[in-house]
DNA sequence: CCGGAATATTCCAAATAATGGAACTCAATT
DNA sequence: AATTGAGTTCCATTATTTGGAATATTCCGG
């Protein structure tokens, strides 16, 4: 017969399976119950419920016994942490995002794209305490995130034009740039330009301009932006801050390439 | 020879040999080679490369072509996202660590038990920017830690044994208890006076008092703590920091009990 | 430019683990 | 007591994983 498999994507073997449920339960945002994830899924019942077990029992997943939901388990914590420090530029990056926070007194972010999409790796709120997880580890779109355009433009050609046609395209504000060929012609302005701006394209009144982070072999590393409302700032303003900003992101291209783990 | 694997996990069926493999590659804190993981591995030179591989193609971790190694993916730090904020207490205790950090002005941990280990959730430094993953996501030994004991002692007696003997008993400074009945004997005294002290134990010169976050029903939920250095401050000084501690504690108990998600 | 060694990758029959339909338990309703 | 619905277990079948050995590739030293 045919081999059943496939739900949305490629899960190849039984890791991809298990995986493919963590998703689904890191997704839903809130501890969620068997009969609900089994609705979703299209595994069986008796498949499903193994591997949850599974993942419980390897600590992915935790399970409350009394109100019988499942949520992320804190071994991801753990290992969160590893992949942070080693294949984020996070760790590489901090003291000069640290130094930029402190020249603009905006709000910074560092983000990385991950299978077309923004996933931001540091944050530094204007003047306040730094966000944590909360806000590193969140993803956010590529069509209208200053960081995400930035990203996407500096993209080999082939690759750009696959992620743009993966984007959704949901307009999160009239400024939204709703179709492959407007994004398309946003991203060869920016990629003359050398930097991205998000006119309030994706949250009414925030806007922001944002840089590439690019090896010196010109492969899209991650990108970095300085973040603002506009009734403290405007896109002018933000302008005035490009060198401030292009000069930081070549420093942590320069730190990261530079960056050798000791043998 | 035996080889442990020295995780607590008994890897059941192929997930959790992957999970396994994935915490090799997190644990080496660096981009591993295949031999390398091979050497240290017991699965056959095929097996693990096919793991590597599956684990590889699921995004859990980065190949870098050029230089041959593995690293922890970038999955994982979108998966850590979500456990960060469902399944820690991260999220829910930030108001009240923050307001504890103001009041107190110096460095505040916020931990939970994984597998006998200590897993530090969320950090203010004292007066300082936070710091991100680099510090949270990190694990420490229960045994000579405040957070650790403090939590080790409010555990259920069975529990408790079995964590205390879990413990390896490095003396990481001259202070450090290093054997299971040294240890017990503190463990009924904190649970007598409801806070602990690190006395040095861990690091030279680093002092704390720690506080355990109990539910209404006495279940370890975790431990909150205010470290010091011996330069600023004594175990006195911390001690008097009690009220402030416990309360927050309390309040962080009270407020993740009645914490329920939206239906 | 050629052998040889170290490393990475593929093959495939045998071993093993995953599968899922159906039966079962348990609790809450009716 | 009977019904429903959620969660759990069973077990013969089936598909996946396994790993020793063969093959490919890369890296060196001569």
């Amino acid at each position: 017969m045919n081999r059943q498999t496939t739900n949305g994507g490629h899960a190849d073997g039984t890791v991809g399976k298990a995986l493919d449920v963590m998703d689904r339960v890191a997704a839903k945002g809130r501890p969620a119950r068997f009969a609900e994830l089994l609705a979703e899924s299209d595994h069986p019942k008796a498949t499903l419920y193994r591997l949850l077990q599974t993942l419980t029992s390897q600590g992915m997943l935790v399970y409350d016994e009394t109100r019988q939901t499942y949520a992320p388990g804190l071994r991801l914590v753990r290992l969160a942490h590893a992949a942070w420090q080693q294949s984020s530029l996070a760790p590489i990056a901090r003291p000069y995002v640290d130094a930029l926070s402190e020249q603009v007194g905006e709000t910074i972010h560092l983000a990385q794209m991950d299978e077309g999409q923004v996933l931001y790796v540091d944050k530094r709120n204007a003047r306040r305490p730094v966000e944590m997880f909360s806000e590193a580890g969140k993803i956010g779109p590529g069509y209208c995130t200053g960081v995400g355009k930035a990203m996407l433009a500096f993209l080999p050609p082939d690759d750009r034009e696959k992620a743009v046609n993966m984007q959704s395209f949901f307009a999160h504000t009239a400024r939204t740039l709703t179709t492959p060929e407007a994004l398309t012609q946003d991203l060869a302005a920016i990629r003359a330009a050398g930097v991205s701006f998000d006119r309030e394209e994706h949250e009414q009144g925030i806007i922001c301009i944002a840089a590439p982070i690019l090896s010196s072999a010109g492969r899209v590393m991650g990108a970095l932006s300085i973040t603002a409302s506009t009734q403290r700032n405007t896109l002018d303003g933000l302008a005035q801050l490009r060198p401030a900003l292009t000069e930081t992101a070549q420093k942590i291209a320069g730190a990261a390439e530079n960056w050798q783990f000791p043998d």
